[in-house]
DNA sequence: TCCTACATGTAAGGCGTTACATGATTTA
DNA sequence: TAAATCATGTAACGCCTTACATGTAGGA
């Protein structure tokens, strides 16, 4: 359900838009709080146009595959407000690279040092992808065009957040790892790591 | 494949475990990077007791219902090594909060308003338990007794960033939002609202 | 030459939620 | 007296990922 509601919010903001470039905002400005892959896009716009709230244009191109640009319609913004209003769930967030964090008792100490710095890699890309779309969609700062340009602003300011301070803690988090490597040299991290408290 | 590594790691952690527990610390403390509700919790535990990665004792109680006490097994540890080393997926993060926040152009501004105060009332509550487990789960600061403290600590501190950080952009926004009112008093959010940019 | 971007689609299967089921005890 | 906590289990269903399928153009 969430989905169709994403969908529809997107398409209303930035529509005509393909299925495709929906599927490259989740994985860019979106990524702090929603996702979707294309297997579940396409089947779901298709649902969309058939219950009437977004309608298709096919556009054929030469040189590139043929794009489908949907638009949103009345019944769709009005299922949007609905949506917007119903009851939310609590958050649901998956990291596995601060899962496997919190298990790195189980590997050696530089080992966990280097999974952290593969993380590190990882928000940095996408935080300069962030910022390229601040320069890009909002230069002219909190001079906003519209009530769609000030919350698009606003939550993509809250991921700019999420990522410059994930990655202070990625670097806090080593110091202490290295930190507790020095204080306990020559003890494995293997070994002393089993049965932690209750 | 994921829940699999995340509660051989919590078993191996705070074992000899009920899977209600379980359940408790994916609502409490991991909620910033892992969830799973205790329909999935009991058949994935069944599921890795019948392959020999962990071990389960009964419990029989009295005036409580029996439980059922769930330890690791050293297959189940070398197969946490092996989840801990395999490469690990971007983020997967659902914040309907935030969703909803992004397309409150179709809502009027109090009622955007009114949602992220909704949100800091959860946020508050989350990070009032996460810092009750700082408090009696670390109370000796940084004076780690293991390596499992060590990363329980990081982790743990990561979630108390993350929803401080959160409180503080859901007062930074509603003052952008309040702004945004003052300085465009009388057009309605929902009228001018349609059509950003691409 | 290989990889990436562009662009959509589907089938199979796995992951995950919801709802039902049970029932005593404690707290508001 | 209503609700929450403790404690586990399962069936049905829906969400979501993965993998396959297709084909051109442009950059490294």
């Amino acid at each position: 359900m969430s989905l169709e509601g994403a969908l529809l919010g997107l398409i209303s903001s930035k529509g005509p838009i393909t299925g495709y470039d929906l599927s490259k905002t989740f994985r860019t400005s979106m990524a702090h709080y929603w996702h979707a892959r294309h297997g579940q896009i396409y089947p779901t716009l298709d649902k969309l146009k058939r219950r009437g709230l977004v309608t298709c244009r096919k556009l054929i191109q030469r040189e590139r595959p043929n794009k489908k640009l949907y638009s949103i319609t009345d019944k769709g913004r009005a299922e949007l407000v609905r949506f917007l209003r119903a009851p939310k769930r609590p958050l649901q967030m998956k990291n596995e690279g601060l899962l496997r964090t919190r298990f790195s008792a189980h590997l050696p100490l530089d080992e966990a040092l280097a999974h952290i710095t593969e993380e590190r890699e990882r928000y940095d890309l996408l935080l300069e992808s962030y910022r390229e779309i601040e320069r890009i969609e909002h230069g002219s700062g909190r001079d906003y065009r519209n009530p769609d340009d000030l919350y698009a602003f606003l939550t993509l300011q809250r991921g700019i957040m999420f990522l410059e301070e994930s990655l202070r803690w990625c670097g806090w988090a080593q110091s202490e790892i290295e930190r507790y490597g020095r204080q306990n040299r020559g003890r494995s991290a293997r070994r002393s790591g089993e049965g932690g408290k209750g």
